[in-house]
DNA sequence: TGTACATCAGTGAACGCGCGTTCACTGATGTAC
DNA sequence: TGTACATCAGTGAACGCGCGTTCACTGATGTAC
């Protein structure tokens, strides 16, 4: 099994990139075995190594597409803070809530990256900064430097809330949450 | 080894409750094994189920009883929107952030609890709602019904902001975001 | 008060299992002739 | 164009280790006499 197109290998790892993602934010990154994500990409365990040094290395990698990811995202919002409502209102839903999988990151690793090694951190830390210039560019496209300060109040409400929201077993609890999380980002926003 | 007096067993119990929060907060739940858990506490791994069911068990009360601890600490505030001021700013100080084994526990957690078992979650619900109460008693004594949703959004915020300045590498960037968020939470809380 | 006994908190070895990692091997492919 | 070969992505068994959990046992204690 080799030597498809000159691609095949970058795709594979690709793959195994993406769905160990999802694996991450579904189960966390200690709760995800390296069998188990090798089986998510279609494949075995003993191929890991051919794509990256360790676990840690898959890490850092997953959490530098993680965020790359989420960057492209926000980059395809409307200009402006009408851009950052529709964010806000999508991020705060329960669709999002309830199928971290697909969802942000950050809202479901951000505590676990914290004790991750240096080069997990390190990605988190550019991609970070990419999402915060995003969200800077559509607050006050004048005035980047106050908009860094409200851009990082912003996001971290959002990961904060959405992290509370799951973490309650009391569904209407849960509703609140999210609820009230979208009416204060969105008076925050005014 | 037994019938010292009659709470030895409940003080031990406690002993091993209180040291897993801290190991919980500095090394993940599912990062903590039992053994290390009870060789923290001063025991062997085989005691563990003389006291608890099953790890999820201990789980399930240690988040109860950080939560608990939490609750009294904000009790113990100057009342009114002041001893709001000082838990922003002792919340994200860089002290803080260095020192997540004493530290919140919702910021060392809150994504780690929310794939929990049903009991953990039940006893953050419960340990979160009591937090809520008592931030608002201290936004607007007369209103407590707006008040909750703002308890909500300063809580996130803290929480997620000294998670995010938790999982950056570079220390300027790690900083800035704790300043930015004590500057953001002092302007909401006015 | 002194002694024999029942209690039970804690010990430490062992269970099966999945972890991260290694490695000898396979076999479909692109390349060379 | 057809065949032999080198490549190397992927296989799957195995490594030592720590996981959560079980259990036969220990021995300091409070109690009964």
């Amino acid at each position: 099994m080799a030597r498809y197109t000159k691609e095949h290998k970058q795709v594979t790892r690709q793959r195994i990139i993406e769905r160990a993602g999802q694996r991450f934010k579904l189960d966390g990154i200690d709760g995800s075995g390296v069998s188990t994500l090798m089986s998510d990409a279609g494949l075995t365990n003993g191929a890991f190594y051919a794509h990256f040094e360790s676990k840690d290395d898959l890490v850092a990698n997953v959490v530098a597409d993680q965020l790359r990811t989420q960057v492209e995202q926000y980059g395809t919002l409307q200009p402006g803070r009408a851009g950052l409502e529709d964010l806000v209102r999508e991020y705060l839903s329960p669709e999002h809530r309830d199928h971290p999988g697909t969802g942000c990151p950050s809202a479901a690793l951000l505590d676990e990256i914290g004790r991750c090694e240096d080069g997990a951190k390190q990605a988190y830390t550019d991609g970070a900064n990419a999402i915060m210039d995003e969200i800077a560019a559509r607050l006050t496209p004048g005035d980047p430097r106050s908009a860094r300060g409200k851009a990082i109040a912003l996001y971290t409400m959002l990961v904060g809330t959405l992290q509370l929201s799951r973490a309650l077993s009391d569904r209407k609890f849960a509703d609140e949450v999210l609820e009230q999380g979208i009416e204060n980002a969105l008076t925050f926003l005014r």
